[in-house]
RNA sequence: GCGCCCAUGGCUCAGCUGGAUAGAGCAACGGACUUCUAAUCCGUAGGUCGCAGGUUCGAAUCCUGCUGGGCGUACCA
């Protein structure tokens, strides 16, 4: 319906050009900026040089013009042609408009996120890419992509030495009271000291406690935060583990064949090189270590081939600012196994900051130096912490300080949008109208300023999941809420002598702002 | 040094494929509950869109330079 009034009188504006001036010209036709002006073009203004004409007169011309669906159309100095609709267009759509997941189009996709080192809980970092990894997800689903949720365990390699070794330090000096020292890089927080409760009697029984440790204390750890996850929403499809990838040489002898074959590998140093520079990287890459150790690299190496191999038509990754170098390194390296280089396509979230007394510290893990997602959530709920991460644009950088946030989410704006639900579901149980809505006949003024936004849904949906930001759809549920209210302030329903027309308005309305709410990963709640 | 990101009212942020008076929320101030939830509504005040140039009929938006902040620039993950 939009889609169609835009395109029809498009391509009128279009073939008069090329009738009159024989000029082509793209023409576009915009939702209006300003007050209540509902779509306009500044196509005179574009144009008035090459047909040397004054952008008025150009747009005095236009105006006599035969458009489709157009109830009033006005011309606006300097030079913008301003369109109003029909109602019958308002009302037509909104009988018709309904927020069904599109059909399925064949194609799948992998979104990649979180991927938080299985070395304690998650901390608020992980609650940005948990918000938006499970509102893209939801957007892509909509529009008809087969989505797989995947966690990428990062469960192989040095971290986990170390994570294991810290632990039996903690427990050594709680319980043997040894007067061990952490090294610097190992993990001396409260979280270890935890583990090392839970295993006391496993570690003091076993001969090889460290390697006990690494396999119970990772499963701990990340059960737990598969639960915490399950608890907020988010369950993912697919928890892939990295360590899986070494455990025969089937994928490592791939790589390294493949790379060898094609002579993209070298040794120097006594460490394996892949050559990158003939890849088009500025330098070549460790992929193994002089040690014997493989790099994370390698194993992201495999893992994004075994990604392509399950067939996905795209891959996406959310990632921290920390990773940037590595995507370049990553995605050229890739192409040597016939990896088109977009396949792959990262997003990165950008940093959140930790504030403590007025001052930034680095959060860290190993220091402790952290706030866990589940102390924030506990505080505030998590509707309103997956809101404070999700109405920002991934770019944007956050300062986060523990206590003017529990301040400000008192008064969280996903209130505001939960609210608009929690009242319509109020006026209906009161009217005792539970039957489906019917179509509605009549259009209050009120009632098309909120039409004229469902009109703009499924642009909206098409143009966050472009930009892959879900925060517009935010910034669009905020201004339907604000319609609504108003339209709620000023129009008592229940006895009102359309009443029945009202009721059946506000529940259409009503099914849309809860499966839009879902969308984007929050509750609906019925009352509040 | 080089690369990526950020800079918009007191605070938190939208707007950025150039267009009409730069928008919200919080905080401040003043109004509205005998009414379907006032978690709401109405109003007032508050801005050299970091700085300086450039392109353009037109720049918060594009280009260049600069300043300030974050991240990266590993045989870390």
């Amino acid at each position: 319906m939009y889609d169609s009034f835009i395109r029809e009188n498009s391509n009128i504006l279009k073939d008069y050009l090329l009738k009159k001036y024989n000029l082509k010209e793209n023409v576009t036709i915009e939702k209006g900026t300003i007050s209540d002006v509902e779509f306009y073009t500044s196509l005179p203004l574009k144009i008035a040089k090459k047909i040397k004409k004054t952008p008025m007169e150009i747009a005095n011309e236009f105006s006599s013009l035969k458009f489709f669906g157009i109830k009033k159309i006005e011309v606006a100095p300097p030079g913008f042609l301003n369109f109003y609709l029909i109602d019958g267009i308002y009302l037509d759509y909104f009988n018709s408009f309904s927020v069904n997941k599109h059909n399925k189009n064949g194609k799948k996709i992998n979104i990649e996120f979180i991927s938080a080192n299985p070395t304690g809980p998650f901390n608020v970092v992980s609650g940005r890419a948990a918000a938006y990894g499970m509102a893209l997800s939801n957007l892509f689903e909509y529009l008809g992509w087969s989505v797989t949720k995947e966690y990428y365990i990062n469960d192989a390699g040095r971290q986990v030495n170390i994570f294991a070794n810290s632990i039996y330090k903690a427990y050594q000096k709680k319980y043997e009271s040894r007067n061990v020292e952490f090294d610097e890089g190992e993990y001396n927080n409260p979280y270890i000291y935890e583990l090392a409760d839970i295993f006391k009697s496993r570690i003091s029984d076993s001969n090889d406690p460290i390697e006990l440790l690494k396999k119970i204390a990772l499963k701990e750890t990340n059960d737990t935060n598969k639960k915490f996850l399950k608890d907020i929403g988010l369950e993912f499809d697919i928890w892939f583990s990295e360590k899986s990838l070494y455990d025969s040489n089937k994928h490592k002898n791939y790589v390294l064949k493949t790379l060898e074959k094609k002579r993209l590998l070298y040794e120097k140093d006594n460490a394996l090189f892949i050559k990158n520079t003939e890849l088009g990287d500025s330098q070549d890459w460790v992929l193994k270590k002089s040690n014997g150790d493989y790099t994370y690299l390698f194993g992201d190496i495999m893992y994004h081939i075994n990604k392509y191999q399950r067939g996905f038509d795209r891959a996406i990754n959310i990632w921290g600012p920390d990773h940037i170098s590595g995507v370049k390194r990553l995605k050229k390296a890739l192409t040597a196994f016939g990896i088109p280089e977009d396949f792959l396509e990262v997003i990165i979230l950008q940093q959140v900051e930790l504030i403590k007394g007025g001052k930034k510290v680095t959060m860290s893990k190993r220091s402790g130096n952290y706030v866990t997602l589940k102390e924030v959530i506990d505080s505030v709920g998590s509707d309103a912490a997956k809101y404070y991460f999700l109405s920002k644009t991934a770019s944007q950088h956050i300062e986060f300080s523990l206590d003017s946030f529990e301040k400000d989410n008192e008064k969280s704006p996903i209130f505001y949008l939960q609210y608009m639900f929690a009242r319509i579901n109020g006026v209906i149980l009161k009217a005792n109208s539970l039957e489906e809505p019917r179509k509605i006949t009549t259009l209050l003024n009120s009632e098309k300023s909120i039409i004229y936004n469902l009109f703009l849904f499924e642009s909206i949906i098409n143009e966050s999941v472009q930009k892959m930001e879900p925060s517009l759809v935010i910034t669009y549920l905020s201004k339907i809420a604000t319609e609504f209210h108003k339209f709620y302030h000023n129009n008592k329903i229940i006895g009102n002598e359309n009443e029945e027309e009202l009721l059946n308005f506000i529940k259409k309305l009503g099914i849309f702002i809860k499966e839009v709410l879902n969308l984007l990963g929050f509750t609906a709640p019925e009352r509040m």
